[in-house]
DNA sequence: GTGGTCTAGACCACG
DNA sequence: GTGGTCTAGACCACG
């Protein structure tokens, strides 16, 4: 399932952030789902345990994850949480980044429009 | 106008690149107009001349910008290019990459086609 | 192996990235092949690593090399990728451009074949 | 007839030598036709007097041109002259670098004879 | 005056 | 240990 592309110059601990991310958002994770333990994600994906504890580490800061010691790392129920404005900001401005690169490479409104609505068909956002 | 944030973590020459595509599509820069020298420009931003070399080599690659040697840097007139079809499939990955995680913030589809509205009505996309 | 004229006018970097497209053709480098670290090259050239690094990026924009960040620069393997028509457009412009050059100083079209053929032989083209 | 590409990253004076090689090569200049003045020249292609002259004394240096002072350029007869076979060393080079460039791209040999071939017959090398 | 090349060397992220 | 970014500053070609 998940992919690391190692030529990417996106840091592998990123493109497996996101592709958690990706699996919650399309449901093939849910809440309470426990994930590989670091060890075994690492030996699946020929990455250094690091890396992968790395990612986890970051998941959990980003209240995506959550760790119980001893016994391993599960998906965070998001329904106590209140939704992290600050966070929102960040990727409200990465949006309008890559909105501004598309109309560079003249990309129209309504082309965006479609882009945004094909991928929530296809991950089902809310 | 331009403004570089040194406390971010990204690179000075992305930052000055977005902001001239930004300007661009703002109207505020239009094809032909001359951007500031190198130096000029170097000593606008308080940043070093090679960096903003390297921005301008970016924004040459990506046929935003055109230099004559000697004589200095221009805004290319995109009128006679083809669309580039391998780098808005790559906007397009990133696109879906900022969506995914806005969707994992519980960012509804309905506040994406907002934030795409008005940043269609700030920067005037086609 | 690689050597650098250090009284050409050519760029160093120019210089050593035909030297290293030329140890492709001849085999010596294959896909997948590490090459010496930039810090490395540099040391053994007598250059700037700089110079070695805007070297590799070259040659990573023309597809011939991949670096791997943290880990380090490898030949990349040609087997997946499409043939690039328009940089192949932009060297049959040099082509016609050296070969009107050698009509200029009386050079025949016999020649230019055997020229051809010799170089063929020695690098063992397709 | 001669065109001068202001963004070419090739000097002027190159593109503007090159160009009337060309013209040799094809016959539309002869030995012994004068060529416009420096001014004239200039007033044609847009370009600065000097950048002209450049290109004239290049080419004389070349023996391609002759100037005599106070009548004009004229077209050389290269029917006296031996090969320049220092200069003709020098292509060889050059033609070495492109057909290691194209093989890297993948093009076959039968194609570089190909390119050779209709480049002759449109330009009717000897 | 303009951009291009190159050196010398610092600091950082990644793994 | 690896490549990436950035500074500071030199010298050069072009026009």
């Amino acid at each position: 399932m998940v992919q690391i592309d190692k030529t990417s110059s996106k840091p592998y601990y990123e493109q497996l952030a996101l592709s958690i991310k990706q699996e919650i958002v399309l449901g093939i994770l849910q809440a309470g789902d426990q994930l590989p333990s670091v060890r075994e994600m690492a030996k699946q994906l020929l990455m250094n345990p690091n890396t992968v504890s790395k990612t986890y580490k970051l998941l959990e800061q980003e209240q995506v994850l959550v760790t119980i010691k001893g016994k391993g790392t599960y998906v965070k129920d998001r329904q106590d949480l209140p939704r992290d404005e600050l966070r929102i900001m960040q990727i409200k401005e990465q949006f309008k980044e890559v909105v501004i690169n598309a109309y560079q490479l003249e990309v129209s409104t309504k082309e965006l429009q479609q882009w945004l609505e094909s991928i929530t068909n296809e991950v089902g956002g809310n």
